[in-house]
DNA sequence: TTGAAAGCGATACCAC
DNA sequence: GTGGTATCGCTTTCAA
């Protein structure tokens, strides 16, 4: 049995196509006899009939597609509050009429093969979540095939992109403020060895610095840490040569993994430590010490499916960056409050 | 400028549209000059074109699009295990030539607008997560409307689609069998209270019931508990009279939860209490003592990969289920083996 | 070696 | 109140 169409519809009606059309969007009223109608929408149901969105799109030239772009291999690192916002935006776009669709960017491509890919769908607008390759060119490359609105969810957005900020040195400052005004001078901050998270822990570690810029006897660096018991040993271990009296742990996975090594290797937490994390995670409230993170407040998806909705319907609005994260330090006894 | 189409290209490189389509494509071989060729990707270099995934599968009856279905609203809940799943899932997809995207069915919908709105789409497959909502008319409608494969990715599958069992009975008759093979007699199965986490903790209790069933005077029963300090205070804090002495927790974000709760208290874990958890997390290995865990072993993204790639070259293949997940015990400190 | 043209499914203007 | 039909962008057969 072929997969019914318009116009088998019309034929079992009795109809022409057009009249299909319009009963079956609502803009039969006052064109189309009652009864005409009822037999539209029989006819519809008995065969399962269902539009095609393809052939729609053709027509009305724009798909309501509204793509979400994610970098497939660093999805499973983002956590919670990347995968709720994910889940409310969608819902959101669902309410204005758009259909939201996750599209990973697998890890060969490069921007330009992703863009071309993105382009193919014709998306009405493109979300570039952070992570996401998106340059000047790929931009470029979605607003002439026809994406009305382009944004960037994370800095910085690319020349022609609107954006929306998601400060990841304002995380790193507030965390290297808290510990800079405890009065910790010697300062590690994580870095992930993971593939793929070099884009939030750079500017981590630059927003770390930053804030010890306006203490001259201030030191910070780097430090790796791969997410594995085994790393985490290690560089306990070795900790002590390092001379430090304060770590930022990138988040709050890394943070409780070198917290629980640097204590099974006898060092005090907060007494030769201090430990600071990052998302504010349930779990993090759970060890002893509790742990200190900086909790992370992302524009609400509520506010992110407006502003794409506004996008669309206005392409021309001149790129800008429309809203921004904030970062507020949850102290707790792992940064020194005793507890 | 309105966007290149196979036209405007045809038309810079001074070509019909059928020579810029089979140069696009790959199909010149013989049939256009080289310096044709040229021209014609010179041209459509220029302009940047990018071709038309409507138009074309349209034409060609097929969209090479995968769906994969999630139930937004919990998602957040799945973990990394998911996650990882996904990612993977999306990068053997696209080597096969689909496009993988992930599509969530927002919560107020019923099955049927659920599939209404995947059928639009016309995808070659539909992969439905564990909860996502699929039923025999839900399938029937995909069917109808083209998809050739729709598998469903967790007990049970609908009528009509083809399974990948995930087993979540077995993971509670792991952990059954576990804690009972210590003795333990009287076991609470933590039942979130969380929305969408029904479809897991159901069957996983019915796991740890039918693991029981060998033991006459075992006793099972439900506690519930929700994803927050205060609740799993309120648990610990009345636990005495539950006369329980073991507790499979749902997994180990709610038993890691419930465990510092118990201890708080001034349980013993795992002296009063054995705990059970489930996903084998690494932060459940960080706590004192030890979280017991039940691993779960999914079915390789590259095996769900290769089998939906046939199931779409041979829609007729009749539905069954095709992989199953697998369940281990992790067993340490935290169910008797004393640290 | 290249081009003309049919047709995929849906929409909406215009005529009846 | 209803239907004919041009059109969206692309592929592919057939003819030149």
């Amino acid at each position: 049995m072929p997969t019914p169409t318009s116009t088998s519809v019309a034929r079992l009606a009795g109809v022409s196509r057009a009249t299909v059309s319009y009963v079956l969007n609502g803009l039969a009223a006052g064109r189309v006899s009652d009864a005409t109608q009822e037999k539209v929408r029989v006819a519809a149901e008995e065969l399962g009939y269902v539009p095609h969105a393809a052939a729609r799109s053709l027509r009305s030239g724009s798909s309501g597609l509204v793509l979400i772009a994610v970098p497939a291999d660093t999805v499973p690192a983002f956590g919670p509050l990347f995968t709720n916002f994910v889940a409310a935006f969608q819902a959101e776009l669902q309410a204005y009429g758009y259909t939201g669709v996750l599209h990973g960017a697998s890890a060969g491509n490069t921007p330009r093969d992703a863009a071309r890919a993105w382009a193919e769908l014709r998306p009405a607008a493109v979300i570039a979540m952070i992570g996401a390759p998106l340059d000047e060119a790929s931009v470029e490359t979605l607003k002439r095939s026809g994406t009305s609105a382009v944004v960037s969810y994370g800095p910085p957005p690319a020349p022609g992109a609107h954006g929306i900020a998601m400060d990841q040195e304002e995380v790193g400052a507030v965390a290297g403020a808290h510990l800079l005004g405890a009065g910790h001078r010697r300062i590690g901050v994580v870095v992930p060895v993971e593939h793929g998270l070099a884009m939030f822990s750079a500017p981590r570690l630059a927003g770390v610095r930053s804030a010890a810029a306006a203490y001259p006897d201030a030191r910070v660096g780097p430090v790796e840490l791969a997410y594995a018991e085994e790393s985490a040993a290690e560089l306990a271990a070795g900790w002590r040569d390092l001379g430090l009296d304060a770590v930022f742990a990138y988040n709050d996975e890394y943070a409780m993994l070198l917290m629980r090594a640097l204590q099974d290797t006898g060092i005090d937490v907060p007494g030769e430590v201090a430990v600071v994390g990052a998302d504010d995670l349930l779990l993090g409230r759970l060890l002893r010490p509790r742990l200190t993170s900086v909790r992370i407040e992302l524009p609400p998806p509520a506010e992110v499916a407006a502003l794409v909705d506004r996008l669309i319907r206005e392409p021309d609005t001149p790129p800008t960056v429309h809203g921004r994260s904030t970062a507020h330090i949850e102290a707790r006894e792992s940064s020194g409050r005793q507890g």
